[in-house]
DNA sequence: CGAGCAACCTGCATGC
DNA sequence: TGCATGCAGGTTGCTC
């Protein structure tokens, strides 16, 4: 599920529910993520008040008075919140149950997602302390990424997923942005001009941004924190859409795999 | 050091 | 109807 824009939403979505709330009970009932989650999770959040939600890249950090927890949606995980008796269904791995009669429920089918808890500054944690800077963010500028491209190798679209130079561009909006910014995604990454990334910047920053704006692109499973489902797939212009005409030329649009993961571009637009 | 790829899982569409 | 195959939004951590 989750790009940066699902992870942003549902963030947002859950921050109130949560926020200055007392956990009263952790049920895990599957630990078997990513990585295992702590078993003595319980003890250590439950008492305790959530001080503040946020997002790092698409890890949501839930800080609570004694550490943080890490969560991240993986490929196919959601949260919601709910009534603490809402039924169980498949996937639904973890709830942190809250004084308010509400729960974050986590469900996960692939179980590709992750639980942590850190006692120290999480943003020092080994998964984030790495992670290069926000891509809506003045950190992610045309000086910083033609810098980072230099002597890089490996291809434009490799380059922009790799999160240790820039977070949250996942396999959906890699393919969009290069598209809006007529760039082919083989490009190898240290010859393109300072000015094409000057261009791939803006519209990466545009395609996040518009994303967040309306809720989050849903393919096949996100559900909001409210249990509403996401929509709007129809705004994408290339992924997916292989063998379709182009919305800027009459020509089909193509795909290929790079690095096993399909992508999505226009032969005729994209040079 | 970088590049390539195996690994972690389930669900779904497709083809025989 | 059943079974095998391939693919899916992510990321780490192993080899070479």
């Amino acid at each position: 599920m989750p790009e940066l824009p699902e992870v942003e939403t549902s963030c947002r979505g859950i921050a109130p529910h949560l926020e200055q709330q007392q956990v009263t009970d952790v049920i895990i009932r599957q630990a078997k993520l990513r990585w295992p989650i702590p078993t003595d999770l319980k003890h250590k959040l439950v008492g305790q008040n959530i001080l503040h939600v946020s997002r790092r890249g698409k890890y949501i950090l839930i800080q609570a008075e004694s550490g943080c927890l890490l969560l991240h949606l993986g490929m196919s995980g959601n949260v919601r919140i709910l009534p603490s008796d809402a039924p169980i269904l498949k996937h639904d791995h973890v709830d942190i149950v809250l004084a308010t009669g509400k729960c974050l429920r986590f469900n996960d089918p692939r179980r590709f997602g992750c639980l942590l808890w850190t006692t120290t500054n999480p943003h020092q944690h080994k998964l984030l302390r790495r992670l290069g800077p926000e891509p809506l963010t003045d950190d992610f500028n045309i000086d910083y990424l033609f810098q980072q491209s230099r002597h890089k190798k490996i291809n434009v679209k490799q380059f922009i997923m790799n999160s240790q130079i820039v977070v949250g561009i996942g396999n959906i909006y890699a393919s969009e942005a290069l598209f809006s910014a007529g760039i082919l995604p083989t490009r190898v990454a240290s010859s393109i001009s300072k000015a094409r990334y000057a261009k791939l910047i803006m519209e990466i920053k545009k395609v996040l941004q518009h994303s967040i704006d309306i809720g989050g692109t849903t393919l096949r499973d996100f559900v909001n924190s409210d249990g509403k489902p996401g929509y709007f797939k129809q705004q994408l212009q290339v992924y997916g859409r292989a063998g379709q005409v182009c919305h800027h030329c009459d020509n089909n649009l193509k795909m290929l795999q790079i690095n096993k993961r399909s992508t999505f571009f226009c032969h005729h637009c994209q040079t």
